[in-house]
DNA sequence: AACAATTACGGAATCCGTAAAAATT
DNA sequence: AATTTTTACGGATTCCGTAATTGTT
């Protein structure tokens, strides 16, 4: 077997093409990779390297072997960073959303949360909600996406209800429920990570403009100090930053989306193997979910 | 990085499941290997073993890290083999073949063929031929296969014929050509290893029984002190140990068999990559083929 | 003159084996 | 009593950096 400095150190020197620039790239000096090298091709028993006094390249036998090195670092690296994953699921919970409530609500119940198990939140993208779970990226992905592999599950944990923030003069403001057309040629204020959200009112609001806006903060002060419309769901209740706002005059009146693409309803996913560890939190998140 | 060493002694734990019997497997002592798994959990930053004062075993992530650390050193080990048979292939040109023909004829142009190239002979069984030359097993397989892939393809070298060897006074003997119908409910021997001819007498020739032979001097032995038919072919007359057995008195007849199924077209396959370097002593095959 | 690779030498880090200890079956 | 793991200590190997050499551009 070849050890892993060697490999390494190939794998640089090709990229390189000098041994000074490998040397300097992996803080070593010089003559480190010369012997490096000579032994990787002591060990191959094999010729790697065409050498001229003052120049040195790869044979054909060499570049393959720098290719494979590649590929063998890499590997170990993945491996590494696999293992690690594995291990911090066995004693943690990493928890994902592809939509914001789900974790609005688990903030909301964070002193209720059990202390030996270390929450985290994060909002995901793309849809490598299976990859994303067997690799241990998460333990828990809140999604609108029903999944079932042979390693995977999901179960039912809520609804999300879309609701819309209008200002308490405009006549839509005056119904008890408001349709997508009705809210056509308008201009809102959105946060720019709303998940699966932005598809759905970019399609169902004709004509509809959006101001995006990255961060929370920077939102909530444009929401106080302009009569903008601006979207909210039933979990936005158990938002601090969103109630701290309300609190203040705001004096939009909160209609919800009577659509039934406004209606989404809410996943959590997670590896079979590990149904049992997770039960007792994923109860608890859909025993608390409004309504 | 982790280093090979480590990953081995964590492997063989996995399956000797004490440190003692690893130590053995490796010809290191238990100190060694009680070391090396202390400094394997210190790089992963990760507990793998449930220690108590006199048992150890490994925790869950202990049994992956152990799985993936089995499937890299294998990894190395084949990387070493792919690059050491790459190597070779670059200085030296190793022949397969799924028929004994053409290493026959290649036998007989042994002083002819260039000396700078060392040339390999040995029988291939099975369909592997794409798989055996893409890891440079072999640079030329010879079959009756036409191969053409991204990768890979094939030239014609030439026929063969299958020829049966009868004693003068069978009356099958008598003729200039014979078919395999008149061979039926015959007893033949033949030599175990003739490859891709053994499944076509088996079909062909109803009711016939073969006695199957594996060594070489032996099957000379007997077709010398009996009078069974065997089998040759137009590449025969470069056999210098048949040639040997014919010169004492062999009073069989060669007989050619008329069949199609008896002309078997020669194809030689290699890597596209390396058609420049192959194709004298592929010319000078094709051009020492008889007829 | 500047640069790249190699060699020589001494030091430092790592890895290993022996011996001994601790604890279990 | 025998087995298994662990620790302590000293030695040996290996690996590295500095300095100097060779040869090229």
């Amino acid at each position: 077997m070849i050890d892993n400095y060697l490999l390494e150190e190939l794998a640089v020197f090709a990229k390189t093409r000098t041994l000074a620039q490998t040397a300097e790239q992996l803080n070593v000096t010089q003559p480190t990779v010369t012997r490096g090298m000579q032994k990787l091709e002591d060990d191959f028993g094999v010729r790697l390297f065409d050498r001229q006094p003052n120049r040195i390249k790869l044979t054909e036998t060499g570049e393959l072997a720098a290719a494979e090195a590649t590929k063998l670092i890499k590997l170990n690296l993945e491996m590494i960073d696999r293992i690690k994953k594995f291990d911090y699921s066995q004693h943690s919970i990493r928890i994902g959303s592809m939509i914001p409530g789900p974790l609005i609500l688990l903030n909301h119940l964070h002193s209720v949360l059990p202390d030996d198990i270390q929450v985290e939140k994060e909002s995901l993208s793309g849809d490598k909600i299976e990859q994303q779970l067997m690799r241990n990226d998460y333990s828990l992905i809140f999604s609108n996406q029903e999944i079932l592999t042979s390693e995977i599950e999901s179960q039912y944990v809520g609804t999300e209800n879309l609701q819309v923030n209008l200002d308490q003069f405009m006549f839509q403001a005056n119904q008890s429920t408001v349709h997508f057309q009705e809210l056509k040629n308008l201009s809102f204020i959105v946060l720019r990570e709303i998940g699966s959200w932005r598809d759905i009112i970019q399609k169902e609001i004709p004509g509809a403009k959006f101001l995006y806006q990255e961060q929370r903060d920077a939102f909530a002060d444009i929401t106080k100090y302009s009569n903008f419309p601006y979207f909210t769901t039933n979990l936005s209740q158990y938002d601090t930053i969103l109630l701290q706002r309300k609190s203040k005059n705001d004096d939009r009146v909160t209609v919800p989306i009577w659509d039934e693409s406004a209606k989404m309803v809410i996943y959590v996913s997670y590896l079979t193997k590990q149904k049992q560890r997770l039960t007792p939190i994923m109860n608890l998140i859909r025993d608390s979910w409004p309504n």
